[in-house]
DNA sequence: GTGACGCCTTGATCTGGATCAAGAACGCGA
DNA sequence: TCGCGTTCTTGATCCAGATCAAGGCGTCAC
């Protein structure tokens, strides 16, 4: 049924897909690539509040005013529905409703966690945390751990709520004590995702592991 | 209909309402009092990653187990379902399931807000964000902007991303500056609510003003 | 090639908020 | 009314991470 109304986009890296304070009349999801969801303080200062990688969605049923900047920071190729007919979609398929709150309630949970991460733990936590997240969002399945940073120093600095310069140094720090590996500047294995983990600083017993 | 299954409970100052990791078996909304949402590191740092005030919801339909600690900080009245009846109440009744959807959008959207705080923000302006928020939800309407504080000074930090003498110190400056007067410890008024948000940092154009 | 630009690293210094350390002000129960 | 615990304030010092500054290293256009 979603067949009917759905549309394939592309768009570069660098281009910005919604603006906040605009109206949104598409509803995506994200196919290939990486955008980023930011929000900027009234001086220009910036924080990152969300990562959208392959499988997200963008956009809010019900919703008219995007509340955040979105932005591609790769190229990325969009699979777009118009709003009204989705929403309509949305009202006669009730399972569809509860698999959007099932999503929303996940990146709730996400973004309650990435609060914990910006206000309480040390660089080198915050550094440890971003590369175990990409590591199981972007390493293939039972293979060693290996992944490309879809991001910049600035933007991961901008998503930890830290500088660029910190980031390099403690990428730098976290390379020296062996716990990664690179490749060129990009390319990352990590030899032993556990002693990772220990790094993070996160609880790991009755908590949520994700 | 939600009346046949719905039950009051009151739970003292203090009180560990839900522990994370704990099976939940009622949804509750919060009629009366306050209490906190918050996270703990391995080490014991806890950061708070939401603020329950009389009219919010509390627990997850169609998730077993809590992801976060829920703590009463006042005297607090719940008012609970059990989890099954009102899970079925949810599937036959689409609109409710919308409502959910809704204000589960509005908890990611202040949990993002909150980010943006936690990871940019000056202690300063962070003092003063929690006060617009706190002016908001607490001093009736029409009047003098004024409200008791719910928190400690401890709480507060907890939310903040701060320690406790920061708090302090950045409350006693605010006084100092007239922006802000104090009745008691926890008494708050503000003559000037323009004045305390230009102090919050937050961009006042194109965004959401909540 | 060789600029030039974008990204990244590394070093030196500075500073906002953390940490350590007393007290002071307020309940509250006996 | 008096202790005693809790919460809050204030001061002194410290330090993780910010800021300022100077290159290095790819890569792309010409």
């Amino acid at each position: 049924m979603l067949e009917k109304i759905k549309t394939y986009q592309t768009f570069p890296a660098g281009s910005p897909l919604i603006h906040a304070g605009d109206d949104v009349e598409l509803l995506s999801s994200l196919v290939e690539g990486c955008a980023t969801i930011s929000m900027t303080l009234e001086d220009g200062r910036v924080q990152m509040v969300g990562l959208l990688l392959p499988s997200d969605f963008i956009g809010r049923p019900g919703r008219q005013v995007a509340p955040y900047d979105i932005t591609a920071i790769s190229e990325v190729t969009l699979c777009s529905f118009r709003r009204r007919p989705f929403e309509v979609l949305i009202a006669e398929t009730p399972h569809i409703g509860q698999r959007l709150l099932e999503m929303t309630l996940d990146e709730l949970d996400a973004a309650r966690e990435w609060m914990v991460l910006l206000g309480r733990k040390t660089a080198r936590e915050k550094i440890a945390s971003l590369m175990v997240i990409l590591s199981k969002r972007l390493s293939p399945r039972g293979h060693d751990v290996h992944f490309e940073l879809p991001l910049t120093r600035e933007a991961m600095a901008s998503y930890l709520g830290l500088t660029l310069e910190t980031v390099s140094r403690q990428i730098t720090a976290l390379r020296r004590d062996g716990v990664i590996v690179q490749e060129g500047r990009r390319g990352i294995t990590v030899p032993d995702l556990d002693r990772l983990i220990a790094l993070t600083g996160d609880d790991t017993d009755g908590g949520l592991l994700a």
